[in-house]
DNA sequence: GCCGACCGCAAGGATTCCGTAAAGATCCCG
DNA sequence: CGGGATCTTTACGGAATCCTTGCGGTCGGC
């Protein structure tokens, strides 16, 4: 099910809003303010978001560049101000489109269809098959050959996804705390230590010489197979 | 460059955006109807497309189904009808973005950066290959065509990337050194025969008679294939 | 042939980084 | 409100990396 967080101040378009992308089998998270917006997305990690210029605390440039800085879900961008300037800042500051109020609801469903559409087409194949485990990323289900099921706790489930997701690249120290934890992370590289050392500990056959979780000293992780 | 195709029958209007697009450095290739557009993006492989709805030959969902079929090129739809159920069928058609006229250029130009700027980060793989092994500079790894993977630290990685994305060019002592260890070091030039020596010697299949790695005496160094 | 400038190479100490275990804090659910 | 699971934090031994130094070799000018 694809989920979207909405970042608006306006408690009755929230609401609109809400019973219109429910209706269509959307999970929807909401946020009244750029702050709140931030750390939604951190914490919720949506499929793609809708958020309101015009925020009470933030320039909404600011709020987008802020998500931009360490991910790269789909922004929608509403607004009633339709000056060109106002739209070509937005659009360059990292948003995916632009939408002028007051505006058709079946226009931003399809434009958010739009928006979502695009991702499934690069990440690619959502199994991942090795020697000694099968990871169904969609499913978020993992099972060792020997048919045994695999049981990660949330926060190693999402370290294991970043790190699959980018099979065979090699991902920074910084992308996967903020990837992970938030973008407010970035100096705690321990946290990586500990849950690197959990997820070897339940998935590699000989957790002290890993073979799929594999340390690049100083700059990061790669999942090999 | 980034190249667009621009689909429209209007002579006017495809003058106007081929100015401005070749102004912003563009490469720009023009059609003037549905069957010589798709025949255009089979063969010149746009970054992009403009295309006109109401088109004389064809219907405007027609032919992005028709690119979409076999291409995901971003297509940024130019209507001047506004009809919502006319945006949401070029948009279910596989559309990424509906502009309506009359436009402002600005504005179309940001949703253009939007729209191409979602590609590189999926495509645009810098890989270089020599006879004797394999760089890949996004995922940061290297593999001899034996197929044995290398390790680099990161001081090694930074200094064979500078040289790897001037390839073929000389690099001065003094850029290397800046790059790679930062701006106020210009003197220690003792480091780069110590990184240069190790790169030799986990790439070059002879490091004392590098093939790859050349020295420019009393200039720098260059990445050679 | 001598000399200086420059480069390649190897080795060792200092420093940073990583793996691991374990304890405290927090959250969630019944 | 209690108990279990999860997350955060800490500490330390060991490994990897970086910086430094010294020596020997090569090349070109004189």
């Amino acid at each position: 099910m694809t989920s979207v967080l909405v970042i608006d101040d306006d408690a009755d378009l929230l609401r609109a809003l809400r019973i219109n992308l429910s209706a269509r089998d959307y999970r929807v998270a909401t946020a009244g303010d750029g702050g709140a917006g931030l750390s939604a997305v951190a914490r919720e990690h949506p499929d793609a978001v809708i958020v309101d210029l015009g925020l009470p605390d933030m320039e909404g440039a600011d709020v987008i560049r802020g998500v931009r800085g360490w991910s790269s879900v789909p922004i929608i961008v509403l607004s009633a101000r339709d000056q060109e300037a106002q739209k070509v800042e937005a659009l360059d500051a990292g948003a995916d489109d632009y939408v002028t109020k007051p505006f058709g609801m079946d226009e931003l469903l399809a434009r958010l269809r739009a928006a979502t559409r695009r991702i499934p087409a690069s990440t690619g194949a959502p199994v991942i098959e090795t020697a000694d485990f099968r990871l169904d990323l969609q499913a978020k289900l993992v099972r060792l050959t020997s048919g045994a099921p695999v049981r990660l706790t949330p926060t190693e489930w999402q370290l294991l996804e970043t790190l699959a997701r980018n099979r065979g690249r090699l991902v920074s120290r910084l992308q996967l705390l903020q990837q992970v934890w938030g973008p407010e992370y970035h100096t705690e590289t321990h946290y990586l230590r500990v849950y690197i050392a959990q997820l070897r500990r339940k998935l590699e056959p000989d957790p002290s010489r890993p073979r799929y979780l594999l340390t690049e000293p100083g700059m990061g992780y790669r999942f090999s197979d």
